[in-house]
RNA sequence: GGGCGAUUAGCUCAGUUGGCAGAGCAGCUGACUCUUAAUCAGCGGGUCAUAGGUUCGAAUCCUAUAUCGCCCA
């Protein structure tokens, strides 16, 4: 990927259009133009015509992508973020500026406006009076056909795969409306919108290594938040009844199709509440995304077809693990034996820990349509109120859909002395550095404070969003995924330059 | 971390049994006032990812490395 990437000597392709620009220059026009106003999208442009109306002029701005020279005769199809509309140039029309549109390229940005007709062909077309240049393209565009196609130059160049892909454009449009339906359909509800430190001295609320930064003037180090949970909790100390928040998470982990180590995720409260309540409200919650951004209710997700068709199927956790793991928790020679069986190390390992290991490898995959998993073992729930039938199991739940974890919800945990516990618990076996960084004192002060008993929540934004635009990779949702950065070019011989320099 | 696959022109991709490096798009020159991935004629464009090895001869076979993708952990 040495075209679209060049910064050091100019290619052929760039010398070219340099030249061009220099024409332009000396023609008196300025190839990084001034902002315009009353600009109309391509297409509100085309639903607002119609045929034999008189006098219907139009300013567009937008990125040449295709460019058909007819002689005396250009066709452009210029692109901006609603679409694409042709415009039409000719030399009777453009009169004098017609020997600087033959210095247009593809990739230009240019605004241009005048008469909106049809063609003989019938296509809708701006009869151009006047081209503004506002921006001259050094760097050719990818193949006007296919698009940019290498996976990785996509990621790394998302500002040519914004516009050489427009399905691409399209999905973070609709990322952007599933997120701020979610916002409305909360906050219609009563739920307030907050936010809270992503810089902690602390990194709690999950089961995750932190990234480590440091503040220089305190001389501090400073983790990046894996959760926000027990910042949201404590505003339910503070007498917040309802509250989410949006917003990224960090977690020093590896990167496959469906990590990528900062994701965004909501996480709400509802005081008063339990996972029940949780459970419905997630149901709705998601149902009601679906309503609204998606065709059907059954979508296609890779080779998976997904019914989202309500009621969802709610299994508790002991049941999926008999169903599909062929193994018993309340016999846990049986779980050991299957984890054994899946190359599973569980020789250390707490019981409860082995008996998630072997739910991960034997349950999940099955788990395509939405399913709540219900009451997973307490042990493995250090924040999580035990339920008060059988305290063995929590009262929690994780929602499945298309075999990936998509939500994580609990009954809030809100006795401090059992809170202490469970972080003693967790810590026992952690080594020095990591069971400092645990124990949150300060949560446990504000749990003696009161905290009412709650419902918590949990949705991983850029997996739902993968379900719903039946993106399977999860940097297809993330306009800048993470990525390795390219290995330094060496630094070329000066022949090179030469080179460049011929005519 | 393991397995499989990929890496060839600016982009998208062919390349047979090891025998002169190919196409389309893009670019350049010319023609063309209704095109739709415009068309037609001509021209230019390569460190075949990198480093070794086998061979008379390597894009092709072997080894290592790098990067990416998919699957698994």
């Amino acid at each position: 990927m040495t075209g679209l990437t060049e910064h050091t000597s100019p290619s052929k392709f760039e010398q070219q259009r340099r030249d061009k620009r220099d024409k332009l220059q000396a023609l008196g026009i300025d190839p990084y133009g001034q902002s315009i106003t009353e600009i109309q999208s391509a297409q509100a442009v085309k639903d607002a015509f119609v045929d034999d109306a008189p006098s219907q002029s139009a300013r567009c701005a937008g990125r040449i992508v295709l460019l058909r020279d007819i002689g005396k005769l250009i066709f452009i199809t210029l692109r901006d973020s609603s679409g694409t509309i042709q415009l039409g140039l000719s030399k009777k029309l453009l009169g004098d500026a017609w020997e600087s549109m033959k210095l247009l390229d593809l990739g230009d940005v240019v605004a241009a406006e005048g008469q909106v007709g049809r063609t003989r062909t019938g296509e809708i077309t701006i009869w151009t009076e006047s081209v503004t240049l506002l921006s001259k393209a050094l760097l050719p565009p990818p193949e006007k056909f296919h698009g940019l196609a290498d996976v990785d130059m996509r990621y790394r160049m998302r500002y040519v795969d914004l516009w050489a892909n427009p399905e691409v454009m399209q999905r973070f449009k609709q990322r952007s409306a599933i997120i701020a339906s979610m916002r409305h359909w909360l906050t219609d509800r009563g739920f307030l919108e907050v936010e809270t430190p992503m810089m902690q001295t602390l990194a709690g609320g999950a089961a995750a290594r932190p990234f480590v930064t440091h503040h220089n003037t305190l001389d501090l180090d400073l983790f990046l938040r894996i959760a926000p949970e027990l910042f949201l909790k404590r505003l339910l100390v503070g007498g917040m009844e309802k509250v989410f928040e949006i917003n990224r998470n960090f977690r020093n982990e590896g990167l496959s199709t469906r990590h990528n180590p900062e994701f965004t995720m909501i996480e709400l409260y509802q005081a008063y509440a339990d996972y029940t309540v949780m459970m419905d409200l997630t149901e709705e919650l998601i149902g009601d995304l679906i309503r609204r951004h998606c065709d059907s209710e059954v979508l296609t997700f890779g080779t998976s077809s997904i019914d989202f068709a309500r009621p969802w199927r709610r299994a508790r956790f002991a049941d999926l693990l008999r169903q599909y793991g062929d193994c018993d928790m309340d016999d846990m020679a049986s779980v050991r034996q299957r984890a054994r069986a899946l190359d599973i190390d569980a020789s250390n390992k707490d019981d409860a820990v082995v008996v998630n290991d072997v739910f991960e490898a034997t349950v999940e995959q099955h788990l395509v349509n939405p399913t709540f998993v219900m009451d997973y073992p307490a042990a493995i729930c250090p924040l999580t109120r035990p339920s008060k039938a059988d305290p063995r199991f929590a009262e929690r739940f994780e929602l499945f859909i298309g075999a990936m974890e998509l939500a994580n919800a609990y009954s809030e945990l809100n006795d401090p002395d059992a809170q202490v516990a469970n972080f003693r618990r967790q810590l026992r076996g952690l080594p020095e550095d990591e069971s400092m960084a645990k124990m949150d004192e300060d949560f446990i002060t504000a749990l003696k404070f009161g905290m009412p008993p709650a419902g918590g929540l949990g949705i991983g934004i850029d997996r739902l969003v993968m379900l719903l635009t039946g993106a399977t990779s999860i940097r297809d949702v993330i306009l800048f995924p993470l990525l390795k950065p390219l290995a330094a070019k060496p630094e070329k011989e000066t022949t090179d330059c030469a080179d460049v320099t011929d005519p």
